[in-house]
DNA sequence: CATGAATGAGAATTCATTCAT
DNA sequence: TATGAATGAATTCTCATTCAT
């Protein structure tokens, strides 16, 4: 009868529709906030404004304000890592170049759109990393790829060290995004996307002759 | 460069001496926060205190609290480039291969040092670019850094083309940001060197190639 | 009092008694509350969780948040009173100064036990007693003490006027609350007792002598 | 150069005249309030306005609201107990049951006065006290009247065990405020001090004859 | 030039209470 | 009767910036 947990006040878990829908509107209120007037314009208040709901209601479904920018960065990772390796699953006999350019394609599409609200929740992501409150299990997300990966292909691909796998991750995320915030324009040209798809590539390539020399 | 001995500058130019005194002490104290208590407790009135001036002082010397920061970013990246220049032109007749493994090495032993400030400071200037303020000839200093290897090495090397050396920087810097930001135990190792600077062959050889096939 | 079955009454009148039960539940609740997180943390939302109801049954049993505090203190001293005052009347030939001693082992032991939700409490009447909402038959109890005490001896003591009624009722309580108050180890040690009894005693001795001299 | 303490934000210290009156001002427009309006009107922003500051003002002399509590306590404990202190001492020939009579004199006079604020003051004491974060030097002032008390008259008076001063002095304390409390019409009739002297006076002679037995 | 007291808009968060279901 | 989602006024506190001295 009584809470188990008396002392953390108890936030709604999202279980019935009405609350799910509510989060999902907090949520792109916010998600629009940072798009349309940029990070520092993002405060409680106006994420409940336009979400259409009082700010007392924000508080029922959120703890605090970072909760929300959290469970944001949360979602849109997990999207990102669901699209990545439902490609690399739907077409394993592929050669892993042709995969490569496919992911880095993708990952390029993904970045045009939506590059302000991006913008935005670099700014964010960074300062929660600043701050080690973003969970843990938040980074690690690009193993998951590299693995799936190995996977579609039988193995046959020789195993990337932590290392390279770190470095590899890494350095398409910053490039992707430092083009976002920097906003340049080439973004948007072919010329961007085949240099990127050439730096994992290449990299790639000297990494298994590394691994494994004739 | 500008100046020899400290002691003849104070007499000629008081006020400016004093002026990039203070300047100085405001940027350190800035720094210093930035380390000890991180971006959040970085506010003008403490930045003052800890410089040991008055809060009124400092706006005598930034006309508000953004200056300060980008005048931090902008020291910082000064002294970065001109350390990767002066190593760059120390050895022309170094094969780019070496070179490149050099610029590594250093840029790594810069990121390992200070990384609680740095990690800050990444947060701020990722929010200066999401809001438009930083000044433009902040971010190309990369390209300064590809002009002077190929100018060392007497443009035999072939030419990265503008996206090739966006995405090869970047990537670099990339890289490096993450480590610093998650923590990673990897930055202080000499694979993750050794991966970074495999990055960096790798696909300046494969431009290469791309660019003048045989 | 008014019950002698519990189960035949269940039947009886099952919303009253299903009533009774919730009523019991929200101020054990709150008591409860009082006692784990302090008064700071005594909110509606959390009695109603911690009561095992959801907030709208707990408006539909107290018309506001005040209620609860009322009816928590009246009980308090309802249960307390009507434990002096049993205590008096079963020894009514004893000597005074005897049966004040065990009014004061009593309360001593009362308030030696539950402390920390006596403290909190005792922090909520008086808030209450600033605010003027306090029903005015609360405070009166300690005249019936003081007349039940009479009464058992057949009031061969001395009156009592008004004011020392008010100055030895208050002082004895006023002693153990700030004993409670005060976290002091003293409440645990029979030198306390002693010197409270002691209190007691002499006042009512000279009080005695001064209201019937030789 | 750099302040020792980076991580408290230190509060201006009133040492300058201008300071000390604002903090004056703060202070008094607290006890206004307390006065005309309780507790519950009693906010930061209500005490700057009456104060005639801004809030941010007001933050610059107090770390946060209870330390304005806090100080309105010390000063008004400060304030009685050197009024004592300065009475006893005033005549240390006079006979102890005349020296407390004349403190029990003072002190009712003391809460008859400002009844209102005090009420509201003694509300916020017991919160304090019951969130522990009154310091520990606020309680004990009334041992230093009654060493003051011994001093005063050569140590001829037995000496009162811890139990007894604490149970004295908490009596007399907790009669007084009760009666304010209670707003009890008591508080101006003679033989409500009277009553209140004879306490003091019946239990000290008490504990003397127990101390020292003939 | 330097000082530092003062400012006040603004942000996060709480919680008693209502009311449609 | 019971529920619990929603409300929103109220409150505490911060900090960039100004300006009289």
């Amino acid at each position: 009868m009584n809470e188990a947990n008396p002392q953390e006040i108890v936030r709604k878990r999202p279980k019935q529709a009405r609350a799910k829908s509510t989060v999902d509107s907090i949520l792109a209120a916010a998600t629009q906030i940072l798009t349309d007037e940029g990070e520092d314009r993002l405060n409680t208040n106006a994420i409940a404004r336009r979400a259409g709901f009082s700010i007392g209601t924000l508080y029922q479904y959120f703890p605090d304000k970072e909760a929300i920018l959290v469970e944001l960065i949360v979602r849109q990772r997990a999207e990102m890592e669901q699209r990545i390796v439902s490609l690399i699953e739907s077409r394993p006999e592929e050669p892993a170049e042709e995969t490569a350019r496919r992911i880095v394609h993708l990952l390029v599409g993904l970045f045009r759109s939506g590059r302000q609200a991006r913008k935005s929740l670099f700014t964010v992501m960074l300062r929660l990393f600043a701050t080690q409150s973003l969970p843990q299990n938040l980074s690690p997300v690009s193993y998951y790829i590299i693995i799936a990966w190995r996977k579609a292909r039988g193995d046959n691909l020789a195993p990337l060290s932590d290392a390279d796998a770190f470095v590899l991750t890494r350095a398409v995320r910053g490039v992707l995004r430092q083009a976002v915030m920097e906003d340049s324009p080439l973004l948007d040209t072919p010329e961007f996307e085949e240099a990127l798809a050439l730096l994992v590539i290449s990299f790639m390539q000297r990494a298994e002759q590394k691994a494994s020399p004739p």
